[in-house]
DNA sequence: GCCGTTTTCGGCCCGACTGTTTTCAGTCG
């Protein structure tokens, strides 16, 4: 799980291309891009696939052929690449932090390397300030301020962004650009509509007839601090919180055919492409195109104005854009197979709430109160234990109190939400509780979680963690892999141990909504279902604002493929209980 | 360099926008 050497090696790969770029060469820079990007994605370590299965296990990763094959093997054994070592030696820039400049590319980068020996962000930063830039042939004094600009936010900025926490400001856009005159559509595409759990971007579409007046006014936003583009169908701004907003303007009858295109993903959009030429036909974001009988040129549309009709023309089920990873959804819409996801209002209750009492903001009664307000009709109080001192974890005696409380606050609430008693009971060192289980035995909802010791090895959080989980009082693991997104990797666990250990016990897996954790990720939701494993999706809330986070949970269950059936807190109250131990 | 119901060679997505150009290369998604 934790694939250091994956993310270094793809790393490489990744540079590799951008070199062969650099020097012009055709196709091979797209292969190592793919390659590199196929194994980010891989879950299991390299070294591991190398060990098992050798060199041919890692030709199995698609993109990776004999050549690449050859090239991570040399890397797993001495831990470098030659190659890449050649090509740097010709080029010694700092590629990645050059390219994080919006408007470099490879052929810009080796360009100025060549005539001014720019090699890293602080060279270029000050070929720029010196008007060199604006002298050298093929640039000008607009692509000189344009780097500038670009290099204080490489500087300020990098990577992805968690999507909940850009959510309010892409729908606060959304809402504005709605209002304007000549908008007849809007919607925005692209990861965020996959919901992906980090987005780079936004893209926006809408449809109209007047696009000018409407790109006026988007590149005239108060938020916009650069506009990258602005063009009759395109245009692209960069906002004060770092992200990039893309807004096009797309005719109705091109509508689900655009939509499509700029959902993606991207390999998603291959494959449909692929499977478009197959059936001698065309797709692009236009529509789906006929060749006319009798005429070479011609192309007839046949779906677009829809993406309903779009699927359908290939004679496959509407895909929600939650699966459209290319990661079997097209086999499977084809077959008519697709699971019919979760939706976004059937959760019922919610089996992670912290309150005042430990680390939370709020009171108990102020959680019930804001869940009912949510349409909740069952909340599970689940403070910390002792053992998170920090926090003023609740020890044997204050739990029993707390209990107590719940039981008035019931009779308050009678007819409108149930509050369950529970706990995010520590699991220790040994995979022991944090509670008595005398105790523990008395609560409605036993959470267990990891919030010590990251880094022991895979042997020994494994164990660890199937020791806690076997605990016959031990209902839900909490936040599974304990990942932080954009700031701590999962710890070092064996899922696939964890996944059968909680199969024959009768333990949930939780997805935990919480915007930076969304712990399960999609993976391993889909390997507890083929597993036969439930989970729930609690907003892990530790204020009354937190449960809107749910949505962000569901839509990692829906991106793992869940059901409705999969997840037990979409069941009512009674139905919920039965699935706990 | 990879891939294959077009399979061991010959393709590989392609259109919009920008800036610096007088017709196009580079970048992006």
């Amino acid at each position: 799980m934790k694939n250091v050497s994956n993310s270094t090696i793809a790393k490489l790969l990744h540079e590799i291309g951008e070199y062969l770029a650099m020097q012009d060469v055709p196709f091979k820079p797209r292969a190592y891009e793919k390659a590199a990007d196929a194994i980010e994605n891989v879950d299991d370590d390299l070294s591991e696939i190398y060990k098992t299965g050798g060199i041919k296990a890692l030709e199995n990763i698609p993109g990776v052929g004999a050549s690449i094959g050859e090239k991570i093997e040399e890397f797993l054994k001495t831990g470098r690449i030659a190659y890449h070592e050649e090509l740097k030696k010709k080029e010694p820039v700092d590629l990645s932090g050059l390219a994080k400049v919006e408007g470099l590319g490879p052929k810009s980068i080796k360009h100025l390397y060549e005539k001014l020996g720019v090699k890293n962000l602080a060279d270029l930063e000050s070929a720029a300030r010196n008007g060199k830039i604006a002298k050298l042939a093929g640039f000008g004094e607009k692509s000189e301020e344009k780097i500038l600009k670009g290099v204080s936010f490489a500087k300020s900025y990098r990577g992805r962004f968690v999507l909940g926490s850009v959510m309010p400001e892409i729908r606060l856009i959304e809402g504005r650009l709605q209002k304007l005159l000549g908008v007849s559509n809007i919607i925005v595409a692209g990861s965020v509509r996959r919901r992906k759990e980090t987005v780079g971007d936004a893209d926006i579409l809408i449809v109209s007839k007047n696009a000018s007046p409407i790109m006026d006014s988007f590149t005239a936003m108060p938020e916009v601090v650069a506009v990258i583009a602005h063009g009759k169908t395109k245009s692209s701004v960069k906002l004060a919180s770092g992200i990039n907003i893309d807004l096009r303007v797309v005719p109705e009858e091109s509508y689900g055919a655009a939509l499509n295109y700029f959902t993606g993903s991207k390999d998603h959009n291959v494959a449909l492409r692929s499977l478009a030429v197959k059936n001698g036909w065309k797709l692009n974001e236009y529509g789906l195109f006929k060749k006319q009988r009798g005429s070479a040129q011609a192309w007839k549309m046949i779906a677009g104005r829809t993406e309903e009709e779009l699927y359908k023309k290939f004679g496959m089920d509407y895909i929600e854009p939650e699966l459209r990873e290319n990661t079997g959804e097209l086999e499977v819409a084809l077959s008519h197979m697709l699971p019919k996801l979760i939706g976004y209002d059937d959760l019922q209750g919610d089996l992670q709430v912290q309150t005042d009492w430990t680390d939370g903001a709020d009171s108990i009664e102020t959680m019930a109160k804001t869940a009912i307000v949510h349409g909740l009709k069952y909340i599970a109080i689940t403070d910390h234990t002792k053992r998170l001192a920090m926090t003023h974890g609740l020890d044997e005696k204050r739990i029993l109190k707390q209990m107590a409380e719940i039981d008035r606050l019931n009779k308050k609430f009678a007819g409108k939400i149930k509050i369950l008693k529970g706990s995010e009971c520590d699991i220790l060192k040994d995979g022991s509780l944090d509670l008595d289980d005398a105790v523990l035995s008395k609560l409605d909802v036993v959470g267990v979680a990891v919030h010590s010791l990251f880094n022991l090895s895979r042997e020994d959080q494994t164990e660890r963690i199937r020791r806690a989980i076997t605990n016959r009082n031990a209902d839900i693991l909490f936040h599974p892999t304990g990942r932080i997104i954009n700031r701590r990797e999962a710890y070092d666990v064996d899922i696939d141990t964890i996944i059968g250990v909680a199969k024959k016990t009768g333990t949930i897996m939780e997805i935990d909504a919480f915007p930076d954790r969304l712990d399960l990720k999609d993976e391993y939701i889909r390997k507890c279902i083929d597993s036969g494993v439930k989970m729930s999706i609690d907003s892990d809330a530790h204020s009354s604002d937190h449960f809107s986070c749910l949505e962000y949970g569901i839509a990692q269950a829906r991106r793992g493929w869940a059901t409705k059936e999969s997840i037990i807190n979409a069941r009512p109250l009674e139905k919920m209980m039965r699935c706990l131990k």
